[in-house]
DNA sequence: AGCTTAATTGTCAAAGTGTCAAGAAATCTG
DNA sequence: CAGATTTCTTGACACTTTGACAATTAAGCT
């Protein structure tokens, strides 16, 4: 069969045709951990697996657009409070059993999920840690598992150069809560001195309270100054966090 | 409308037809400046105009796939000799006029591009200064313009990380070709003294012989050495190159 | 009041970087 | 062919950043 070069000539009958769906690979720190939202498929192919919460890009919106949608239809998330970033395409012919799907993938990280997780569209949704995915202890359907770790590696090494390990955390925080960020995602330890040093120094952090009061629970400890992101600041870090590669990650225990 | 959530209620006549295709920003240096391939349309719409080379995905191939053969097609690049990277997707509903597509988009960096640029299937083909791209001197068709500023910010960002500035230059290389490859992409200049202690003391590199002799052209000053990249190496840097940000980039005159 | 906990600050050596100069090894020029 | 010129390479040195870890501060708790 030959195959046309230019879209005038295409003819959308004369070969199988192409759906583009959009998945969307959340993230957030529950329980100390870093966990992924999933859904358990209710219909036909994987029933009953586990899958990126995702769906159709409409005939009227763009691929960023139909992100947002679901992110919000699916998990009740609103697009405004969680950062969503396209990282790739899954395009292998037979990745979807029924037809040929090409998936424009994304990653999210938000710092609180509606704790009632809505039923939607699938059978039901859950936080699943992400180690259990990397240790293949939980299959996704599809392609998943393949996405989720490229969305885990894409979010793990943007943490070194920007401001987004902040959006796990609620828009005021302390250097501490944000430092268990870094070390929860890359599952590690870092000192808690030297990391006051590189927030205070950097300019893209603003100290907003210089002492937390008012507590819900009853802290121990001195109470931690709270910091923000400068709304106007470049989210580029000047000074990154680097991961320290080459040496194997210290297991959590 | 409403709209299908579930691939199997699927029916491609509902509605108008998605055509996906991949572009490719193909990336080198000539004349001592960064250039990008471009062919100029001879079809209907933007007849006339240059715009990224790409094509479709064919119903038996990857996006991946697909971007490595319209490469080869549409500008006699061997895949295995250029790296090729996607880093985006763009769908707006109307950024073909004749019909919805999607767009893959690639970056691709080549040493050495085959000098007579097949016309193919293209009107021509021609390499165009980046900075012409960029100062808005030549628009592109469709939303080519943004995929282009896209791909080389992706470009410019991964040089900081990787080893990705050896993938402009041949094989073996001398520590002059490499930092030329920085301050061509950067638009800035580099310490040669320090470039050198950098390269030198990464494991990533790679002395191949201490010194180049028998030159095609007569070169003039200390012969340099040649250095290539560690085939078995991670082309990951341990100690990066970081771009000076906020400071504005010196002009290169 | 003293103990415990956690945030913050301080110290100091080691490693990394920027600036600039000096040495080495070619070609080029007279 | 000697010296000038050019370019690669190495060195010196001040300054900055980092890592490790000790000391101080400010709470809550008993």
């Amino acid at each position: 069969m030959t195959f046309p070069e230019r879209p005038s000539e295409y003819d959308p009958r004369a070969f199988p045709p192409v759906a583009v769906t959009v998945d969307i690979a959340v993230m957030t720190i529950r329980s100390n951990d870093l966990q992924m939202l999933l859904i358990k498929r209710g219909e036909k192919p994987f029933r009953g697996s586990w899958a990126l919460p995702g769906g159709f890009v409409r005939p009227d919106e763009d691929p960023a657009g139909a992100a947002a949608r679901e992110l919000a239809e699916e998990t009740g998330v609103r697009p405004e409070s969680a950062h969503l970033e396209q990282f790739g395409s899954y395009g292998d012919p037979h990745r979807d059993p029924r037809m040929r799907v090409i998936t424009i993938a994304y990653w999210a990280v938000c710092s609180e999920l509606p704790t009632p997780l809505p039923g939607g569209d699938a059978a039901s949704a859950d936080l699943v840690p992400v180690s259990k995915l990397e240790s293949g202890g939980i299959s996704l359907a599809f392609d998943h598992d393949k996405i989720v770790r490229d969305a885990v590696e894409c979010v793990r090494a943007k943490l070194e150069t920007t401001t987004l390990a902040a959006r796990f955390c609620p828009r005021e925080f302390t250097i501490t809560d944000l430092r268990r960020v870094y070390e929860t995602v890359w599952n590690t330890t870092l000192d808690a001195g030297n990391f006051q040093r590189k927030i205070r120094y950097n300019s893209v952090f603003e100290l907003v309270r210089p002492r937390r009061s008012d507590q819900e629970t009853p802290l121990r400890g001195r109470p931690a100054s709270l910091w923000t992101v400068r709304a106007d600041a470049d989210p580029t870090l000047d000074t990154p966090f680097r991961r320290r590669r080459g040496t194997a990650d210290r297991p959590s225990a």
